[in-house]
DNA sequence: ACATACTATTGTCTTGTTGTCAATAGTCTT
DNA sequence: AAGACTATTGACAACAAGACAATAGTATGT
């Protein structure tokens, strides 16, 4: 093997889940949030814009709400104003317009990533 | 609720995973096998190059493996000219070809979106 | 007033992907 | 012959994501 020697061993990565994979629910509800507080019910139909339509209810909730434990965003219950049961509105917080931030640097880099892959393709398709 | 009603009621989408994120590993692997036959232990040192670096080995020899049994790659056991056991030498195939095709425009579509939500972001960030 | 439809959120179960770790095994160096 | 490096495979546990059901409030039509 010509230069570079193994040193894999060791390399400690965060639990669970993913190696290098780019999720975009979480940074397009933060992106949402930081143009205004608003409900789950409607973030949903929001979500479309991103493409990421059809996405099931319970997942969007779901992250909602781990956001929330997260402190990303904060939840408070809508007083009237509502044709049905109680919203729960969320608000991003300071530390999830941070989290934002990073999420939009992360994405840039992922970004990078893509385009260098697409780029060697380019070079010789077919 | 001003325009567009719901309609999400059955969507249905595959099982198990991935509304939308963005692997990278397998078409990266196509990619460097489109570039010609290799084993599982150059690729893994290669993957570096795309930002895959300190990949657990294991995650990579079982992406290969699962890329055979689809039929994207063919693997045979090279002869004699290694210094240590026996190696599994892989081949992109045809169909692993148009794979790697369609992968590709796939990454264009997740740039595209990836785009989208930092130009929302750049409008009004902070 | 009651049934139905729409709005809105939560909980649970299953499935499958992913990472870790251990096992196997061949060759080269000392 | 021991140890280091090369190379691949197998099994297991954790966890995240999607499907679906349950709950529940309001508005509308009859």
């Amino acid at each position: 093997m010509p230069g570079g020697g193994q040193k894999r061993r060791g390399a400690r990565r965060r639990r669970g889940y993913s190696g290098r994979s780019i999720r975009l629910l979480e940074p397009v509800l933060l992106l949402l949030l930081h143009a205004g507080a608003s409900h789950g019910y409607a973030l949903l139909d929001q979500l479309d814009e991103f493409g990421l339509g059809d996405l099931n209810p319970s997942v969007v909730y779901r992250a909602l709400r781990e956001m929330d434990e997260q402190g990303w965003v904060r939840s408070v219950w809508e007083g009237e104003e509502t044709q049905g049961p109680p919203r729960r509105v969320y608000e991003l917080t300071k530390c999830g317009n941070e989290m934002l931030a990073l999420w939009v640097k992360d994405l840039e880099e992922a970004k990078d990533q893509i385009d260098g892959l697409i780029d060697t393709y380019r070079c010789r398709p077919g």
